[in-house]
DNA sequence: ACGGTATTTAGAAAAATATCTAAATACTTG
DNA sequence: CAAGTATTTAGATATTTTTCTAAATACCGT
Protein backbone atom coordinates (compact mmCIF):
# COMPACT_ATOMS: atom_id res chain seq x y z
CA UNK A 1 0.00 0.00 0.00
CA UNK A 2 2.29 2.73 0.95
CA UNK A 3 5.58 3.52 0.26
CA UNK A 4 6.68 1.54 3.75
CA UNK A 5 5.73 -1.55 2.30
CA UNK A 6 6.85 -1.20 -1.16
CA UNK A 7 10.25 -0.10 0.08
CA UNK A 8 10.44 -2.91 2.53
CA UNK A 9 9.54 -5.10 -0.51
CA UNK A 10 12.38 -3.85 -2.68
CA UNK A 11 14.85 -3.87 0.00
CA UNK A 12 15.29 -8.09 -0.29
CA UNK A 13 17.51 -9.31 -3.05
CA UNK A 14 15.09 -12.49 -4.06
CA UNK A 15 12.26 -10.25 -4.75
CA UNK A 16 14.55 -8.40 -6.45
CA UNK A 17 15.60 -11.06 -8.89
CA UNK A 18 12.29 -12.10 -9.06
CA UNK A 19 10.70 -8.62 -10.15
CA UNK A 20 13.72 -8.85 -13.10
CA UNK A 21 12.52 -12.02 -13.90
CA UNK A 22 9.12 -10.74 -14.50
CA UNK A 23 10.37 -7.74 -17.18
CA UNK A 24 9.79 -10.08 -20.24
CA UNK A 25 6.32 -10.89 -18.89
CA UNK A 26 4.07 -13.09 -16.47
CA UNK A 27 5.37 -16.05 -15.20
CA UNK A 28 3.73 -19.07 -12.71
CA UNK A 29 4.96 -19.14 -9.73
CA UNK A 30 6.34 -22.72 -10.24
CA UNK A 31 8.38 -21.20 -13.12
CA UNK A 32 9.77 -18.83 -10.46
CA UNK A 33 10.29 -20.56 -7.95
CA UNK A 34 12.25 -23.05 -10.89
CA UNK A 35 15.24 -20.23 -10.94
CA UNK A 36 16.11 -20.40 -7.04
CA UNK A 37 17.21 -22.74 -4.75
CA UNK A 38 14.24 -22.41 -2.42
CA UNK A 39 11.34 -23.97 -1.60
CA UNK A 40 8.23 -23.30 -3.28
CA UNK A 41 6.41 -21.87 0.27
CA UNK A 42 9.09 -19.44 0.22
CA UNK A 43 8.72 -18.26 -3.32
CA UNK A 44 4.83 -17.90 -2.16
CA UNK A 45 5.82 -16.30 0.81
CA UNK A 46 7.92 -13.63 -1.31
CA UNK A 47 5.42 -13.37 -3.72
CA UNK A 48 2.79 -12.65 -1.25
CA UNK A 49 5.08 -9.30 -0.02
CA UNK A 50 5.98 -7.69 -3.45
CA UNK A 51 1.68 -8.76 -3.83
CA UNK A 52 1.24 -6.23 -1.05
CA UNK A 53 4.05 -3.74 -1.95
CA UNK A 54 1.53 -3.60 -5.04
CA UNK A 55 4.61 -4.36 -7.44
CA UNK A 56 3.05 -7.58 -9.01
CA UNK A 57 -0.27 -8.43 -9.65
CA UNK A 58 -1.33 -11.78 -10.26
CA UNK A 59 -3.98 -13.74 -12.71
CA UNK A 60 -5.70 -16.87 -12.58
CA UNK A 61 -5.62 -19.27 -15.89
CA UNK A 62 -6.24 -22.88 -15.33
CA UNK A 63 -4.18 -25.15 -12.39
CA UNK A 64 -1.74 -21.42 -12.52
CA UNK A 65 -1.23 -18.32 -10.99
CA UNK A 66 0.76 -16.04 -13.10
CA UNK A 67 2.76 -13.01 -12.00
CA UNK A 68 3.22 -9.92 -13.80
CA UNK A 69 4.88 -6.84 -12.66
CA UNK A 70 3.31 -3.40 -11.67
CA UNK A 71 5.02 -0.95 -13.56
CA UNK A 72 3.09 2.19 -12.10
CA UNK A 73 4.12 1.51 -8.34
CA UNK A 74 7.87 1.89 -9.68
CA UNK A 75 6.78 5.21 -11.12
CA UNK A 76 5.79 6.10 -7.99
CA UNK A 77 8.92 4.89 -6.22
CA UNK A 78 11.08 6.59 -8.48
CA UNK A 79 9.21 9.63 -8.17
CA UNK A 80 9.80 9.37 -4.75
CA UNK A 81 13.51 9.17 -4.75
CA UNK A 82 13.84 11.55 -7.37
CA UNK A 83 12.80 14.46 -4.62
CA UNK A 84 16.19 13.73 -2.72
CA UNK A 85 18.30 14.72 -5.95
CA UNK A 86 18.34 18.29 -6.71
CA UNK A 87 14.57 20.27 -5.79
CA UNK B 1 28.66 -0.56 -1.82
CA UNK B 2 26.70 -2.70 -3.90
CA UNK B 3 22.77 -2.66 -4.59
CA UNK B 4 22.09 -4.95 -1.78
CA UNK B 5 22.54 -2.29 1.24
CA UNK B 6 21.42 0.74 -0.35
CA UNK B 7 18.33 -1.10 -1.15
CA UNK B 8 18.07 -2.48 2.58
CA UNK B 9 18.90 0.57 3.56
CA UNK B 10 15.96 2.74 2.20
CA UNK B 11 13.54 -0.05 3.12
CA UNK B 12 13.61 1.46 7.05
CA UNK B 13 10.68 4.13 7.51
CA UNK B 14 13.78 6.21 9.77
CA UNK B 15 16.71 6.24 7.24
CA UNK B 16 14.10 7.53 4.32
CA UNK B 17 13.32 10.17 7.14
CA UNK B 18 16.69 11.23 7.56
CA UNK B 19 17.35 11.56 3.92
CA UNK B 20 14.84 13.73 3.40
CA UNK B 21 15.81 15.94 6.21
CA UNK B 22 19.65 15.74 4.93
CA UNK B 23 17.84 17.57 1.18
CA UNK B 24 18.27 21.12 2.34
CA UNK B 25 21.81 20.94 3.59
CA UNK B 26 23.97 19.08 5.87
CA UNK B 27 23.21 18.35 9.55
CA UNK B 28 24.77 16.96 12.64
CA UNK B 29 23.84 13.75 14.13
CA UNK B 30 23.02 15.57 16.90
CA UNK B 31 20.49 17.85 14.77
CA UNK B 32 19.19 14.86 13.08
CA UNK B 33 18.63 13.17 16.02
CA UNK B 34 16.58 15.66 17.51
CA UNK B 35 13.77 14.61 15.12
CA UNK B 36 13.07 11.72 16.48
CA UNK B 37 12.42 9.99 19.80
CA UNK B 38 15.08 7.77 19.86
CA UNK B 39 18.55 7.55 21.98
CA UNK B 40 21.36 9.01 19.87
CA UNK B 41 23.11 5.77 20.21
CA UNK B 42 20.06 4.49 17.15
CA UNK B 43 20.64 7.32 15.61
CA UNK B 44 24.30 6.08 15.32
CA UNK B 45 23.18 3.50 14.12
CA UNK B 46 21.03 3.87 11.38
CA UNK B 47 23.46 6.56 9.88
CA UNK B 48 26.34 3.85 9.82
CA UNK B 49 23.90 1.77 7.35
CA UNK B 50 23.13 5.19 5.43
CA UNK B 51 26.63 5.61 5.20
CA UNK B 52 27.90 1.80 4.48
CA UNK B 53 24.91 1.92 1.59
CA UNK B 54 27.12 5.41 0.57
CA UNK B 55 23.41 7.36 0.58
CA UNK B 56 25.48 10.10 2.81
CA UNK B 57 28.65 11.12 3.03
CA UNK B 58 29.97 12.60 6.71
CA UNK B 59 31.99 15.48 6.89
CA UNK B 60 33.77 16.23 10.19
CA UNK B 61 34.02 19.85 12.11
CA UNK B 62 34.61 21.08 15.16
CA UNK B 63 33.26 18.70 17.50
CA UNK B 64 30.79 18.29 15.22
CA UNK B 65 30.13 15.49 12.63
CA UNK B 66 28.18 16.42 9.26
CA UNK B 67 25.87 14.26 7.90
CA UNK B 68 24.75 14.83 3.68
CA UNK B 69 23.04 13.29 0.97
CA UNK B 70 24.81 11.37 -1.87
CA UNK B 71 22.49 11.97 -4.33
CA UNK B 72 24.82 9.94 -7.13
CA UNK B 73 23.98 6.96 -5.43
CA UNK B 74 20.43 7.51 -6.23
CA UNK B 75 20.49 8.37 -9.04
CA UNK B 76 22.09 4.52 -9.53
CA UNK B 77 18.99 3.00 -7.11
CA UNK B 78 16.60 4.92 -10.00
CA UNK B 79 18.84 3.21 -12.62
CA UNK B 80 18.18 -0.26 -11.73
CA UNK B 81 14.66 0.81 -11.43
CA UNK B 82 13.74 2.44 -14.63
CA UNK B 83 15.09 -1.44 -16.15
CA UNK B 84 11.99 -2.86 -14.78
CA UNK B 85 9.69 -0.42 -16.65
CA UNK B 86 9.84 0.00 -20.09
CA UNK B 87 12.66 -1.91 -22.25
C1' DA C 1 -16.04 -37.58 -7.54
C1' DC C 2 -10.94 -39.01 -7.60
C1' DG C 3 -6.13 -38.46 -8.30
C1' DG C 4 -2.74 -35.39 -9.60
C1' DT C 5 -0.39 -31.04 -9.97
C1' DA C 6 0.19 -26.06 -8.42
C1' DT C 7 0.18 -23.02 -4.92
C1' DT C 8 -0.71 -21.23 -0.40
C1' DT C 9 -1.12 -21.38 4.70
C1' DA C 10 0.32 -22.69 9.40
C1' DG C 11 3.62 -23.37 12.66
C1' DA C 12 8.28 -23.53 14.11
C1' DA C 13 13.21 -22.45 14.00
C1' DA C 14 17.08 -19.64 12.65
C1' DA C 15 18.90 -15.35 11.32
C1' DA C 16 18.82 -10.48 10.90
C1' DT C 17 17.31 -5.92 12.57
C1' DA C 18 16.15 -2.10 15.60
C1' DT C 19 16.45 -0.38 19.93
C1' DC C 20 18.13 0.61 24.59
C1' DT C 21 21.69 1.52 28.43
C1' DA C 22 26.23 2.08 29.63
C1' DA C 23 30.82 2.71 28.43
C1' DA C 24 34.29 4.35 25.22
C1' DT C 25 36.24 7.60 21.89
C1' DA C 26 37.00 12.06 19.80
C1' DC C 27 37.46 16.66 19.78
C1' DT C 28 37.35 21.58 21.87
C1' DT C 29 38.30 24.88 25.02
C1' DG C 30 39.92 26.79 29.25
C1' DC D 1 45.90 18.26 30.79
C1' DA D 2 41.15 18.36 32.64
C1' DA D 3 36.27 19.00 31.92
C1' DG D 4 32.62 19.13 28.84
C1' DT D 5 30.03 18.08 24.72
C1' DA D 6 29.15 15.12 20.51
C1' DT D 7 29.12 10.85 18.71
C1' DT D 8 30.09 6.04 18.35
C1' DT D 9 30.75 1.26 20.05
C1' DA D 10 29.57 -2.81 22.90
C1' DG D 11 26.47 -5.81 24.73
C1' DA D 12 21.81 -7.16 25.63
C1' DT D 13 17.00 -7.70 24.41
C1' DA D 14 12.78 -7.57 21.73
C1' DT D 15 10.91 -7.69 17.32
C1' DT D 16 10.81 -8.81 12.59
C1' DT D 17 12.14 -11.48 8.73
C1' DT D 18 13.41 -15.47 6.17
C1' DT D 19 13.21 -20.09 5.63
C1' DC D 20 11.75 -24.86 6.21
C1' DT D 21 8.39 -28.95 6.65
C1' DA D 22 3.93 -30.49 6.69
C1' DA D 23 -0.72 -29.79 5.87
C1' DA D 24 -4.42 -27.44 3.43
C1' DT D 25 -6.65 -25.43 -0.63
C1' DA D 26 -7.56 -24.88 -5.48
C1' DC D 27 -8.11 -26.35 -9.85
C1' DC D 28 -7.73 -29.66 -13.75
C1' DG D 29 -8.68 -33.89 -16.41
C1' DT D 30 -10.43 -38.49 -16.55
Amino acid sequence: MGFAETFKALGDPVRREILLLLRRGQLSAGEIGSHFDMTGATISYHLSILKKADLVFETREKNYIYYGLNTSVVEEVMLWLSQLKGE
